[in-house]
DNA sequence: AACGAAACCTGCGCGC
DNA sequence: TGCGCGCAGGTTTCGT
């Protein structure tokens, strides 16, 4: 599901929801979302702490607890949470859920791809997950990642993928960056100039502000807490738009598979 | 070290 | 109506 406009809208929706909050209780349906951690350790770890605010780090939720403490959560495909049942069908998708003082914080995800981790403040940025992710591309400088480019024979969009040179662009938003840019995904990256990089940041950094404001795409299903759709999805000009017109030349928008992901791309504009 | 492919899962829409 | 196939917003792991 999401990438990190959607993922900042549903950071934006829990600090609404569940802000200062208890943790009273855990239940976890399904082990293997928890990493590291036995299942005793996890709801002992979180047990009784506060949840003082929520943030995200790249597409990673960050829930931060009182004590020093952490919880990681990394939605994947289709992790979602749910503050209410009402409207709702897939209770069965339920795999954790957070018993909190005043409210009961549901954590959903038909796929399983979902993953958490409990960290004290010491080891979070630089231990696993969170010391492999990158910066947001609208704090990156075009000539550290141009150095980060070379040797690499990779299309630019599979760089674009890799959390670990830029935090936040999904296959959506690449796309959609690479189109504005006007640059050809299948590009080896190290045939770009440090200005054509700086075209792709400058252009990840507005698509994704905007569509944050937008409270994300909802492409498929909804991105935001309890089941809200985004408004992105409107504003895209290439994402799933195979055979229609590019806007800017009327050629047909072309899609491909650049590693095992379907791109989509103006074969005009994009050079 | 770098890269492509497979793996992890379920659900949905499509063509037959 | 049912079945098989391909596809899905992500990341890690496995071979070469």
């Amino acid at each position: 599901m999401p990438e990190l406009p959607e993922v900042k809208t549903v950071v934006k929706d829990l600090n609404s929801e569940i802000k200062n909050l208890k943790i009273v209780d855990v239940k976890v349906n399904l082990e293997k979302m928890i990493k590291d951690v036995s299942i005793s350790e996890f709801k002992n770890f979180l047990k009784n702490e506060t949840i003082k605010e929520v943030e995200n780090y790249g597409k990673h939720i960050i829930f931060k607890l009182t004590n020093n403490k952490n919880l990681l959560s990394h939605l994947r495909m289709t992790g979602k949470y749910f503050t209410s049942n009402k409207n709702r069908n897939n209770l069965k998708h339920d795999h954790v859920i957070f018993k909190l003082d005043k409210k009961v914080l549901y954590y959903n995800d038909s796929r399983k791809f979902g993953t958490f981790h409990i960290k004290k403040d010491s080891d979070l940025l630089n231990t696993n997950p969170l010391n492999k992710v990158g910066k947001e591309p609208d704090k990156i400088d075009a000539k550290v990642l141009f150095k980060q480019t070379k040797n690499k024979t990779i299309p630019v969009k599979t760089f674009l993928l890799d959390q670990s040179y830029i935090a936040g662009l999904g296959n959506i938003y690449a796309c959609e960056a690479l189109y504005f840019a006007k640059i050809d995904p299948f590009r080896k990256v190290n045939s770009l100039k440090i200005s054509e990089l700086e075209e792709i940041l400058k252009y990840s950094s507005k698509v994704m502000n905007k569509a944050t404001e937008l409270g994300g795409s909802s492409v498929d299903s909804y991105a935001r807490l309890n089941g809200v759709s985004g408004g992105y999805q409107t504003h895209l000009k290439v994402y799933g738009k195979a055979g229609e017109s590019c806007e800017v030349c009327k050629t047909k928008i072309k899609k491909e598979i650049i590693n095992q992901r379907m791109t989509y791309f103006c074969p005009t504009c994009q050079k």
